[in-house]
DNA sequence: CGCACTTGGTTTCCAACGGAAACCTGAAAC
DNA sequence: GTTTCAGGTTTCCGTTGGAAACCAAGTGCG
């Protein structure tokens, strides 16, 4: 079976998915999901950085999406626990390999950065780094 | 060997490395330069709807992490190619499982957003999805 | 009773970011 | 001399993101 989907036209629906799974909160989210249904505060704990109203947005979109489950008990206060549906779990190997790619290559990509702006300096302007804003 | 790299936190140096991978136009742009080195101009056209200031500034930035290298030939006009490095290289493992997971995925997500929405409309307020803004 | 505290949000405000389009540099071709 | 190309940068403005305040419902506490 083909697909006649393709990522790299505006037009195609792949896109607005990539937009959304290729987001550094929606990804935070679903790795840390994959280690069991977690409670909305627990996530927000967790994720050190990210503000309950973008948590909450996203959250609420990746269960559009059908990535996500949400599930409200009726304690009290009210507990409400996101799980990774079985799409959700279709990527979740994808997430994490990509989520740790980033702790794996952090020196080397440490190294580049300081071998860049070495030269920037030396050759003048310089983009501005993120890090010296 | 351990890495004391904690993607969770908002503090640890892979949260930025996430920051800029964890981006749509980064992801495509590492998908796109899989297939071979490119250059500017083939990047902004192949991709559907970069504009050339923000493919400029992520190019800089991947350059900057070490997962692209840039080269201007003397040509007139001048030709600059984009290539991976073997860091970036690396990464497209992963970044061809994610950026083609939405392409298989399609169906079932677009039957999830349809329910989601069915539900909304019953359940009345509704959030609003980013289709109908 | 009245106040504090819990969860799970929404709202408000302002700064930062993103996209569209114009502009720029340099050289060749018309 | 002005049109064309590549590869950007700049400008302007609308959308988004983060910080913090607010809110509802219910329980515990004094």
């Amino acid at each position: 079976m083909k697909f006649d989907y393709d990522i790299y036209s505006d037009r195609c629906p792949t896109r607005a998915v990539l937009d959304r799974i290729a987001d550094k909160w929606a990804l935070l989210i679903l790795d840390r999901l994959a280690l069991g249904p977690t409670r909305f505060n627990v996530l927000r704990r967790d994720i050190t950085g990210i503000s309950q109203k973008v948590l909450s947005q996203t959250l609420k979109l990746l269960e559009r999406d059908g990535l996500i489950s949400r599930t409200a008990y009726p304690t009290v206060p009210v507990t409400v626990e996101y799980a990774l549906t079985p799409l959700g779990e279709n990527l979740t190997e994808a997430v994490a390999a990509f989520a740790h790619w980033a702790e794996s290559n952090m020196e080397a990509i440490r190294k580049a950065q300081l071998a860049y702006d070495r030269r920037e300096r030396r050759s003048d302007a310089g983009v501005t780094p993120k890090a010296s804003r």
